[in-house]
DNA sequence: CCGGGTGAATTGGTCATACCAAATTGGTAG
DNA sequence: CTACCAATTTGGTATGACCAATTCACCCGG
């Protein structure tokens, strides 16, 4: 069942800024667009990215087993490492990472990303709405409350921003559903924090939210999606924003 | 031998049984599993791995290294490693691995994967339908051209059909997009090269792929939507009696 | 000048050892 | 019982060495 006390290795943050040992896979994610490497071409040997970053064989090891299974580099046996073509191949979670190590998003990466969210979320409303169950509405209504009380404590309630969509997402039942939400969360978690920044937002997102909820708890489908629909329809513009103030040089 | 020019590092086949390295990420879902091992509990030490696996202390850091990016475990400094709640936070890419690895999806898994794919295939025909672009057509008619050689050849046309909808995904201009569906050909790869094996499949198949070409050519998205969900009906109803077929003992 | 063959250098894969710093643990003194 | 301290454990990291397969360069023969 649910362990109540226990221990509390809470779902808090798993990792914002990572370690130390991430900006090894940061320096070698560098390295390959500022020397302007192509798919198949190839990297410099184990020993030689050592030395170049000054840290042992291993460390490299480690970080070139990251980017391998993110399909961005190719290792072969006594040959070399080889780059991928990984805009067409490289795994969603190559995206995570780089949000992760602070590397931001390509203005192409946000549309394509809005996009897809917008698409993800939205049929995830139809489904919540058809299948909700009982506990499904408690938790949502449990992180609703939660939130009220982050934001009354004048808080940043980013965190419980992305609890209350993907909880959403794992009301379908669909965990794999959930696993590729979740994904764009953790991308944009830095950013969603900044959004929340302005006090102003948190409360017309609570308030859509609430709707949301409603709808799904009345098994509405429709009702559930268009609220997503609007409720997505802020978030997306601040984002168009903010991509023409980039575009503009900030 | 055969091949004159220098490698001809092909979009063939990534990796179908990976190496023996791999073997010892296996090892260690498998010891995970065996142990019935919750979220939050803690793992064997790197020494302890290293010992027990009968390798070194380096590959098993190597491994780990790929768990944590996955979201499988976490590891915190000087103190252990760590069981992650996989089945919901972990990444979408532990399952692609897992197929890798020979591990077949949960009936859970398999029908959430299903249910996704629709939900992802048919938007993605919607968009492609509203872009096409003519390079996409003449993409498309290459794949479809290449399919029926390897239908004529006696192929098996498994890599031609995730090439045909990984295309049809590409003709929405959503890298992401085609990111996250990747990721899905790449965990039922084996699956389908079964799933053609049958080969009556195949032509039946290449129909179908070509009536959501031309619905796409013509630009009509409602024409490539049905037709890309009548499509999935055929494929799904295999995924569904292979379900009932493992549920029976095979 | 060209083609082929051979041996040396390169390279990824792996293991063993050693050291560090922080976290953990256990026991002891107050 | 609490507070504090020392030994142990643990992940993080670097170094060195060896293997086998791939590459590459050189040389020889045609």
């Amino acid at each position: 069942m649910t362990n109540s006390p226990g221990r509390q290795s809470g779902p808090s943050e798993p990792s914002a800024i990572p370690d130390e040992r991430a900006s090894l896979i940061g320096q070698l994610l560098s390295f390959v667009a500022h020397r302007r490497l192509e798919p198949g071409d190839r990297l410099p040997s184990e020993r030689e990215l050592a030395e170049r970053f000054a840290v042992g064989r291993g460390a490299v090891r480690e970080a070139l087993a990251v980017l391998e299974t993110l399909r961005i580099i190719e290792r072969r046996p006594n040959s070399g490492i080889y780059l991928r073509p990984v805009e067409k191949q490289g795994s969603i979670e190559a995206i995570v990472l780089q949000a992760e190590l602070g590397i931001p998003l390509t203005e192409a990466e946000v549309r394509e990303v809005v996009e897809l969210r917008r698409i993800l979320e939205m049929q995830a409303m139809r489904l919540a709405a058809e299948r909700r169950h009982v506990e499904d509405i408690a938790h949502l209504d449990e992180i609703l409350d939660a939130t009220d009380r982050a934001i009354a404590a004048g808080e940043n309630p980013a965190d419980q921003d992305a609890a209350f969509h993907l909880a959403m997402v794992e009301a379908t039942g669909n965990h794999v559903f959930l696993r590729v939400v979740n994904a764009f969360y953790l991308m944009s978690r830095n950013r969603r924090r900044v959004y929340f920044a302005d006090g102003t937002r948190a409360p017309l997102s609570q308030a859509q939210h609430r709707a949301m909820r409603d709808a799904v708890a009345a098994g509405d489908p429709d009702r559930a999606e268009a609220a997503m629909g609007g409720h997505l329809r802020g978030v997306e513009s601040y984002w168009m924003e903010l991509l023409e103030r980039r575009a503009r040089g900030d």
